[in-house]
RNA sequence: GGGGGCGUAGCUCAGUCGGAUAGAGCAUCAGCCUUCUAAGCUGAGGGUCACAGGUUCGAUUCCUGUCGCCCCUACCA
């Protein structure tokens, strides 16, 4: 280099279309090192520089940029006939597991949920989508408390047996995961007016952590029937699972005391003999937080997290590192598994069993990375999970368990009273209002997926009333799902979404069905064009450089293209921030671009017939690229809206 | 008390390693359907990027402090 200075030489994308496609601010970097005026070190450095294939020209602007002119020509020539089949394969054959959804299996789902699993489903398909790996666990809590209220529930409270659990399961008529709503709701109400009823809780979780009774009896068929239901509704949404690994397997397979003894053996937990915490096993607070160190005695406050209780049980977060450590297959040992259920496709879901193994059940777990959807409200227990495979020597694998957190799903305050849920002056005042299962105080998942549907409908029937109906129903799922999952999508993950159902349920503006309105009309143009020309005409025969170095030289063409062609580079983007916020915006701007262009220019009545073509490219590019992006956001493209 | 997050247009939110004139949607107002479907397009108004310092060629972005809001801080999960 001119100045004997080794820089990593960054490229950014200008602000303005005007500025060219690249630019390049390293005189700002050297500005610093050399005192002279970033413009100055600009000129040196491009003084006597040859010629860069594929650049069209380098120029200096502002006060020190350069910025990149592409030779457009070259560019979309590269797009009209792609040189070889460059799939964008970065997978390095390792597996990365990403865990999400973890609904108790108590209760049907909410929006709450929703927005975990969609965000999980999306980040998996970007992951796929550059060839990696992915394992998709839905963990089953089915011995926890929120599970036993239920139990108790049907067990006191209703005063039913398993069979009579198993005849409601049964019955069509009968929303068994919406009963259990009501029901959760109700024995909660119950143990805070009579707190010796708490009692139940208590023998109810026993009872399923033996395995064995009417109580274990009935918290398998609750489990199970609401899991069953849980995958139905996420299945609406395109999203599937691989395995489904339970925490009674984790008990009876004996998971814990295996970690337990490695726990012990490796000095990360100690056995407390003295304060609030005495006879418990313990995990010191300076494992998990940095500070915790220095100020250990402020207050005698003893932050040390509980592993084992007092009673000899464990605690969840123990269980949970049991768990990570199986992900990573450092545990030494596997679950059994047997086949769950199959989707439509073919897919087979897998659950884990403490019996024995189906000989076709695929190797699950040890994987080298690792992501956890859970909220951030946890994140307390995930650092915890993390420091505990630290503190066993395991750094590498701690570094690899990422907290994919995001933020609650909350109510905004119309949407509270528009479902005629009281809300009091001071709630009134808050932005938005938290749900609570406890209260039964939420959105049911399918109810506003069902309500979507039905709004699509409506505009579906007043624009195609000549269509079929099923095609129509079809056509609104289709819209719903779209309107939905951007929906969830849009927000960026560390952003409390104030759930309005007004807001979700609009079809306009910065939507699903936004951009899948502009595929739609694309395909129509194709439609349209083939009605008129006959089938499309083979682009790489026709389409030759002299005719795209004329075509592009219109601006707003160009930034078209330039636009659509880094798909590729959002999806980076968004698996590198962990932002499928970021790919959502993409899809959205690039159907926004369509649009103008839809907007401005008339393909079929075109007269001049290459440039007929060459607007008719230029769709089909942008259509297929927007098509694609909409899929890894797990939004399909409709026939017709 | 401790830990974490947030504060950007009337509302809901983006804002890429610190870079060029701070963006989008909704809402409001004014326009555009004989056309490849108006779930669309064009335009207008709307900003002390919470506040005060600091770092430097340059700060919405990094640092410190102040104010306000949220979450976590259980032998619940």
């Amino acid at each position: 280099m001119k100045f004997q200075i080794e820089l990593p030489v960054s490229l950014e994308q200008p602000k303005q279309a005007g500025f060219g496609e690249l630019a390049v601010p390293v005189a700002f970097q050297l500005a610093r090192q050399l005192k002279k005026p970033p413009k100055q070190i600009a000129e040196i450095l491009l003084d006597g520089l040859q010629p860069i294939s594929g650049v069209a020209s380098l120029e200096i602007a502002g006060n020190g940029y350069i910025n990149v002119r592409l030779d457009r020509a070259a560019y979309a020539q590269g797009l009209v006939s792609p040189a070889g089949l460059t799939e964008p394969t970065v997978g390095r054959g390792c597996k990365i597991i990403v865990e999400h959804t973890n609904i108790n299996p108590n209760k049907a789902a909410h929006i709450g949920h929703l927005r975990n699993a969609i965000l999980g489903d999306t980040f998996v398909r970007m992951l796929r989508q550059r060839g990696e790996q992915v394992e998709v666990q839905n963990y089953i809590d089915n011995t926890g408390v929120q599970v036993a209220d239920v139990v108790a529930g049907f067990h006191y409270m209703e005063k039913k047996r398993p069979a009579d659990v198993q005849l409601l399961i049964d019955n069509p008529a009968i929303r068994f995961d919406y009963l259990c709503w009501d029901l959760y709701a109700r024995i909660s109400t119950f143990y805070k007016e009579d707190p010796a009823s708490l009692a139940w809780r208590a023998e109810t979780l026993h009872g399923i952590e033996s395995g064995e009774g009417e109580l274990a009896e009935v918290g398998y068929i609750v489990a199970d029937a609401i899991v069953k239901a849980h995958l139905k509704t996420m299945y609406r949404l395109g999203i599937q699972y691989d395995v489904l690994p339970r925490e009674s397997e984790i008990l009876h397979l004996q998971f814990w005391a295996t970690a337990f003894e490695l726990l012990k053996q490796r000095g990360a937990i100690y056995f407390e003999t003295e304060g609030k915490n005495k006879g418990c096993w313990v995990m010191p607070a300076s494992a998990f937080r940095e500070s915790a160190a220095q100020e250990q005695d402020n207050d005698g406050v003893d932050d040390s997290k509980v592993i084992v209780r007092s009673n000899g049980t464990v605690t969840y977060v123990g269980k949970d590192i049991a768990y990570q450590l199986w992900k990573f297959g450092l545990l030494g040992k596997d679950f059994f598994y047997r086949p769950w259920s199959a989707y439509p496709d073919g897919h087979q879901v897998w659950v884990t069993s403490d019996q024995s193994s189906d000989q076709q059940a695929p190797h699950f777990g040890g994987a080298a990375k690792v992501y956890n959807v859970i909220d951030s409200r946890q994140s307390y227990l995930q650092d915890v999970v993390v420091a505990g495979l630290r503190a066993l020597g395991f750094g590498a694998q701690a570094d690899a368990s990422i907290h994919f957190s995001y933020e609650m799903v909350a109510l905004s305050p119309r949407t509270c009273a528009q479902m005629g849920i009281p809300l009091s002056e001071e709630d009134k005042r808050r932005p938005y209002v938290e749900v609570s299962g406890r209260k039964g105080l939420g959105v049911k998942a399918d109810d506003l997926i069902d309500q979507l549907i039905e709004t699509a409908l409506a505009e579906v029937e007043s624009r195609h009333p000549e269509e079929p109906a099923d095609k129509r129903r079809h056509i609104a799922g289709q819209i719903a799902i779209g309107a939905l999952r951007y929906f969830m999508l849009k927000f960026t993950r560390n952003s409390v979404i104030a759930f309005d159902l007004q807001e979700a349920l609009a079809f306009e503006g910065e939507t699903g069905p936004y951009a899948q309105y502009s595929a739609v009309r694309a395909a129509n143009i194709f439609r349209k064009y083939a009605e008129r020309f006959g089938e499309l005409p083979a682009f790489e025969t026709v389409l030759n450089t002299d005719a795209l170095k004329d075509f592009f030289e219109n601006d707003s063409f160009w930034q078209l293209l330039l636009l659509a062609s880094k798909s590729g580079s959002a999806i980076e983007r968004a698996v590198a921030s962990g932002e499928p916020a970021h790919l959502a915006k993409y899809a959205f701007q690039l159907a926004q671009a369509f649009n103008n262009f839809y907007h401005d220019q008339r393909v079929i009545t075109e007269e001049d017939e290459t440039r007929r073509i060459l607007l008719l490219w230029l769709t089909k590019y942008l259509y297929s690229q927007l098509v694609s992006t909409l899929g890894v956001l797990g939004i399909s493209v409709p026939e017709y809206m």
